[in-house]
DNA sequence: TTAAAAACATACAGACTTGTCTGTTTTATA
DNA sequence: TATAAAACAGACAAGTCTGTATGTTTTTAA
């Protein structure tokens, strides 16, 4: 392992089974063995599995907010746009190893208290309601009714992301984009 | 501890504690512990921890849907009624130990190939739904719309519920509400 | 009152957990 | 090529976890 890519690689490799197998289910032996790297060197990158589930989360919210702005490009500016958020989340469950949404399913996980994990996790979504709010922008309403009406489509998807998860069927996704085409009046 | 109780001493013990601390954070000591049980005793109702995760899952549901049940009696039938069920989500939300779905917090907590438990779940969230399409069934709709208008309020059901838990805010259930407002055309 | 059933206490096995520590080897840079 | 930084291997501590086993005491019911 060449030096500075070790911190790299000890991210990319519990990032995937934090999201695949969970955080609590899976172990630091186990992440230095997938990753190829030695235990000193997992604990001179990070202080604790704890800091390791930060990175992750920055990581993975990184990563889809690249993804995400990159496929909505594609689509017209407007209510097509936002319908495409809804697209965007079909693909996102039919890629392999759709596990659900990373943030909830960490906060299922971690102790009520722990509130770095959770202020993480506060902020991702905040981006995301942002970049809702930013797709609305255009809409024949007054800031208010955009501010309301981008958590509302915040929640649509939210829906679709975690229910598609719990019952492992993509309905929730079409059913989650047909209320927000209503609200939309399309 | 007399004959017969045990039994229900462990469910509601761990119920309590699966649902305010997660699943994999709570030990089988801890559980016999607070009962006020030998280990021994929890073994001979359970034959593993997973045994009393599935009996969690129903306590959790059967208490739940009584309990909405009964709430929603006080609503006159109709979108009033289905209205209802934000409030009642609301009374949920500022009562003590909120922590979310107890289903969802659970399916991020197990591994993928756990069918029993997912099963148990699902079947949970199969019952909700009928209980909405019971509540839309009087509505001027075709009864493929109504289906699917049951779909949909039980998808703002669940945001509102998950996402209150994870920004710890009352105002998901309150957008949640509005959209189903908006969906019946009040 | 006696016999069966249930709950008791508690030790134990065996595997796992996170994190520390020591010392060696490799890599990068000056 | 010499030196410092980084990664290596792996033993170890101290605790946790689930589940089993053994034998005792309490409760129930015939």
């Amino acid at each position: 392992m060449k030096h500075g890519v070790a911190r790299q690689t000890i991210i990319e490799t519990a990032s995937r089974l934090f999201y695949t197998h969970g955080y609590n289910l899976t172990g630091i032996n186990q992440i230095i063995e997938e990753a190829g790297i030695a235990k000193a060197t997992l604990y001179s990158h990070f202080r604790s599995k704890e800091e390791i589930c930060l990175a992750y989360l920055e990581y993975k919210d990184a990563a889809f907010f690249e993804q995400l702005r990159t496929f909505l490009k594609a689509y017209p500016q407007g209510k097509a746009r936002i319908i495409g958020l809804f697209d965007f989340l079909s693909r996102f469950y039919e890629g392999n190893d759709f596990n659900g949404c990373w943030c909830l399913n960490t906060v299922s996980e971690i102790p009520k208290d722990n509130t770095s994990i959770r202020e993480v996790i506060k902020e991702g979504k905040k981006v995301l309601i942002n970049l809702i709010e930013d797709l609305v922008v255009d809409l024949p309403h007054t800031d208010i009714e955009k501010k309301e009406l981008a958590k509302q489509i915040y929640l649509l998807y939210e829906s679709g992301l975690s229910e598609s998860h719990l019952h492992q069927k993509v309905w929730p996704i079409a059913t989650a984009r047909a209320i927000c085409e209503q609200l939309l009046l399309l």
